[in-house]
Parts: structure tokens; sequence; C-alpha cells
DNA sequence: GTCTATACACTGATAGAC
DNA sequence: GTCTATCAGTGTATAGAC
């Protein structure tokens, strides 16, 4: 086994840096919002002077943009499961369980891009407009298919994906209400199962997939 | 018909002046969150020099408390369908239709709402360790009756309730977001009622109240 | 009660030594 | 590349005339 080669190149140290700023600044953008958060609540979450955070992104809309950015990456990514699957049981149900599973590991994310698009998308509009867009169609498409074969009750594809949207992100963006409703506990191990269990059976069964 | 009383004892112009803020004050919490709103541009919004709003409330967080506070007073009361039926189906059904009127014609109140639900409710935790968990118990007693008498499938209450706030706040809070998938024009009256209908469909089918 | 002017604190951003 | 010191701008809140 060759030892680990040091990797200290330039990039690779710049990346590490960016990376640790990045997830510090998702981590106070999600608790304070853009104009609560404020520079040095990120750099001494980071661990590093104010001034370093400039070095690597110019000005604090920058670094709350890309936040945003790679938030809105991340989610396309695990939403593969909704096109691989070949029919609405297993491609629904599927997709709820990614987001789901998202909105319990990353729930930063899931608060950052709420506000962003409560104040109506100030810095990712561009976004919403083509690549979410497009998302959308396509998987609008995909349904309609599963409707037309006679897989599925005839719904309006969009409302179904924004049920699935509002139903799995409600468990992240409002899981300080839930865990005070839940005496004051984060959601445990088996609670987390009951809700997706939860959330798939009622969707599932109120589309037609499931009896 | 005698004329309308003037009507501007003090009492009276105090709470018009508080109500003209206040209404304000929503839609820049809404649309900024608590730190990107100023009192600069509440001010200007309600017409009002800025000095006045520190007149009727001392402090930028009392303001903002009593935003929150009337927004949760609103939501109970049009909470009362829920209790007032004598089944899942009229009572769920009363439920999202109240529900996504006020996501409808109140979206700014839902914003601020769930911004501070995301922030870990710094204002309002009081409200909801108490009057909202005494609500939620009181409900999920009800849909429990309702379970036990057969009326409906037996599904956990609070992820129901959990499901059933997602889905119709999910209209005001990513309003923008619907809105931009809708090519850029907000839903008009009969898009609202297909939504109103997708989510009724969907849930009620889902919970084995509807075939 | 209402408004103008201002005090005081804080923030984003930068200059410049190391 | 990294950090300290600092500037310029803006925000909340208030003092005091009317």
């Amino acid at each position: 086994m060759a030892a680990q080669p040091r990797s200290n190149s330039k990039k690779e140290r710049r990346q590490e840096s960016e990376k640790l700023i990045l997830s510090a600044a998702e981590k106070v953008f999600s608790e304070a919002g853009f104009g609560g958060a404020t520079m040095q609540l990120i750099a001494d979450m980071a661990g590093l002077p104010k001034a370093n955070l400039h070095y690597y992104f110019p000005t604090k809309e920058a670094l709350y943009r890309q936040v945003v950015e790679n938030i809105f990456q991340f989610w396309l990514q695990a939403a593969d499961v909704f096109d691989q699957a070949d029919g609405p049981a297993e491609g629904i149900g599927a997709y709820i369980d990614a987001k789901m599973e998202i909105s319990r590991r990353h729930p930063a994310g899931s608060k950052v891009w709420a506000t962003e698009v409560m104040h109506r998308a100030p810095v990712i509009q561009d976004y919403l407009e083509t690549t979410l867009m497009e998302w959308t169609e396509g998987r609008a498409a995909i349904i309609n298919r599963w409707i037309a074969e006679g897989r599925m009750d005839p719904v309006d594809p969009d409302h179904l994906l924004y049920m699935l949207w509002a139903t799995t992100q409600h468990y992240a963006d409002f899981g300080h209400q839930i865990e005070t409703l839940n005496g004051g506990k984060p959601l445990d191990d088996a609670q987390w199962e009951a809700a997706k269990a939860s959330v798939k059976r009622i969707i599932l069964k109120g589309i037609g997939v499931v009896e």
C-alpha cells in the first residue's frame, strides 16, 4: 500500500478551504437567513479570519450563490431514482425515500433553498426558469406516460410533484416544529421510518398504485 | 342611514396606525426576512416616518413578534372547520380548503411563519410548546376517533397533520417557484381549484375516505 | 402624537504587513 | 496565501422641536 500522496497542491488546498467555508456558510445561512448571517459568524464557524472568506469568495452574495447552486445540483442527482424506475410505485416510492433521506441528512441545505425561493429567488431565478423547468417537464412526461398506461390514477403531474416536494422537504424545513411537537426530541430512527412509510402509503394509495 | 361616526378617538387612531404598520411589516418581513427587513422599508411601505414605528413598537423585534403572533391566531381560527365536521371526509376536506384559501389570500403571513420556524422559532417557541402542541394533540385525538370508528385508514395522526400543513402551505411558501414553473404567471382561478381538488383527492383517497 | 436630525453600533469589504 | 487593522456605509434606536 503506497502512502496517500500528501496532495497539498495549491489547487487541492484551495478546494479544501472552499469546502470548509461553504459548509459553514450553509449552516449559518440556514439558521439566520441571508440578511441575518454575517461574514464574521461564518468565519468563526469555519475557524478562519474573516478576510480569508473574501479571498475565496469576493462578496457575501457570491458565497451565498455558490451555496445555493450546490444544493440544487445535489437535489438533481438525487432525482435519478425517479427516471431509472419502470413504474410509479417504484419510481415515486424511491423518490420519496431519497428526498426524505436528504431532509434528514441535509436539513440546512433545504432551508437555504426554501428561504431563497420565498424571497422570490433573487440569485437563482435563472435556474428555476431553465434547469428546474426542464426537469419538471421531463418528470411530468414520465408521470403522464404512467397514467396513459393505466398504471396510476389520472392526476395532475405538476400538483403531484408539488406534493412530493412539500411533504418531504417539510421534515427538513419545519424540523424544529416537528421536534418541538415530538417532546423536544428529534425524530429517532423508528420515527423517521414511520414518517417515510406514512408519506409513501398515503401518496401511493392516493394516486392509485397501491391498495 | 346615519353617517358613520367619525370615530377618531385616540384609541381608534392608534389601532389604525398599528394595523397599517403591522400590514406593511408582514409584507416586508416575508420578502426580506427579519435580518433583511429594515425599519425604513417598513416605514416607507406604511407611508410613515421611521420614528413613528418606534413610537408604536419599541423595537424591531417587538414589531416582528406581533406580526408572527397575529398570523398564528389567524391560523387557529381557520382550523375551526376541522372540529365542527362530523367525519374525516368533511373535516379534513374542509381543512384543506381553508388552508389553501389562506395560502392564496395571505401568502406573506405563511412565509413569515415558515422563516420563523426554520430559524428555530426564536420569538414564538413558547407558542409552539403550549398552544400548538395542545391544538395538535386535540386534532390527533379526533383523527384517532375516526380511525377507531372505522371511518378512515389507520394512519399516524401526526404525520397526516404534517402532510396537510406541508401540502397546503407549500402553495404560499413556494408560490414563486410554482409561478415560475407556470410560465411566470400566478395560478388563475381554475388552477387554484385544480390544486385544491388535486390535494384533496390524493390525501382523502390516500387515507381511505374516498374511492 | 408626529416628525427631523443624529448618536451609536455593526457589517461588508479592503489595504497592506508578513 | 494568510492575517490584522481599518474604512465607508448602513441600521436601529433616540433626543428633542413642533
